[in-house]
DNA sequence: AAACAGTGCAACCGCTCTGAC
DNA sequence: TGTCAGAGCGGTTGCACTGTT
């Protein structure tokens, strides 16, 4: 059972690949171009295997590849990218110019999925690990019990959600803290889920609540041509029951895309209603909502690190542990925000 | 300073899948 | 329909480097 191999294994050379190989390989495809690595090693004058001649080439000779430490956008990519695709590497490679899949797959089983671990994250569903979430902290404090929260059913949903979401926007969260962030928010759904309370989608939502938003910042978000263009994009109230009857949503009646808070460089649509309130939506970018400058109406300390692309590892680490630690200042009013 | 353990990464292995013929 | 080459994947290996004892 099985292929005969692709090519004879006796007498071909195994292992790092010297200077000498790589300009052999280099000259031969400059000429002749990648592909029919069957024959390759022979024309080339290579004592190599094939596939090895084409690995050397994918994984280390092409000219597009970049070399070095991935940055922090590239490894925020990653993530989110994995959190959707799973283990296809060749396709988060696809997005990632100049990276190869073998290059992301090495990162992700070195670095990233150690950390998500060490994070309380599980880096296969995505979702932070609650039995190590600090967040057990908060819920376990004395102004705040679970099982009243419980019993307001009709509450828990935007409510704890916009705890979060005042948690966050009061924390400054940059794009690095975001992303993090979003897996938090999958937890919460998750312990919604385990308490069989229905699960609220509506993050995005509740951050265009006209309680969190004042005018001017509502104006500041959706620019007048989102607003008047032939009337083709509408501001309308969407009927969703974890909505409050203040909640809006602005979304374009005319290709039916939800239009949501745009940060600079990113927007989020998404292609029916469906999506429109589901985090977990490969359409859905938390970075396109939270990156969005916020008021923040419950001044909330936060010891969340930013960190830029430059940033080291103790760094990512240090804010990847603290976005977890909602502090909760002293004169916080659990009881006003219910 | 030496031995050892841990880590990161390039490269490989064995297998499956896919598309062309 | 079967065969084959190429691509892709998960897992593993080997080695260099670094930190610890």
């Amino acid at each position: 059972m099985g292929r005969s191999p692709c090519c004879d294994k006796d007498g071909l050379k195994k292992g790092p690949w010297t200077q000498e190989e790589d300009i052999k390989l280099l000259e031969y495809i400059q000429l002749h171009g990648p592909g029919n690595w069957r024959t390759l090693p022979k024309n080339a004058g290579l004592q190599r295997c094939g596939k090895s001649c084409r690995l050397r080439w994918t994984n280390y000779l092409r000219p597009d590849i970049k070399r070095g430490r991935f940055s922090f956008e590239e490894e925020e990519s990653i993530i989110q990218l994995h959190s959707v695709m799973g283990n296809k590497w060749s396709a988060i490679a696809a997005r990632l110019p100049g990276r190869t899949d073998n290059e992301i797959k090495n990162y992700w089983n070195t670095h990233i999925r150690k950390r998500l671990i060490r994070n309380g994250i599980d880096p296969v569903t995505h979702t932070p690990r609650l039995d190590l979430l600090d967040l057990s902290s908060l819920l376990n404090s004395t102004q705040f019990n679970l099982s009243n929260l419980l019993n307001l059913q009709t509450l828990v949903n935007p409510d704890v959600l916009r705890l979060a979401t005042l948690l966050a926007s009061s924390s400054n969260l940059e794009n690095h803290d975001q992303f993090f962030f979003n897996d938090q928010m999958n937890a919460i759904n998750q312990t919604l889920n385990q308490h069989n309370l229905p699960n609220c989608n509506s993050i995005p939502t509740s951050l265009q609540s006209t309680q969190l938003l004042s005018q001017d910042t509502q104006s500041q978000y959706f620019s007048p041509n989102l607003v008047n263009m032939n009337n083709q994009i509408i501001e309308e109230k969407l009927m969703h029951p974890c909505l409050p009857d203040n909640h809006q949503v602005i979304f374009s009646s005319q290709n039916d895309q939800f239009k949501t808070l745009t940060s600079e460089n990113s927007s989020f649509t998404s292609s029916n209603i469906e999506n429109k309130f589901n985090p977990t939506s490969q359409n859905f970018n938390m970075d396109s909502v939270l990156s969005t400058p916020m008021s923040s109406p419950t001044p909330i300390n936060s010891s969340a690190t930013l960190v830029n692309s430059s940033s080291t590892e103790d760094d990512r680490e240090t804010y990847c542990s603290n976005l977890f630690k909602f502090e909760i200042p002293e004169s916080f009013e659990f009881d006003d925000f219910m």
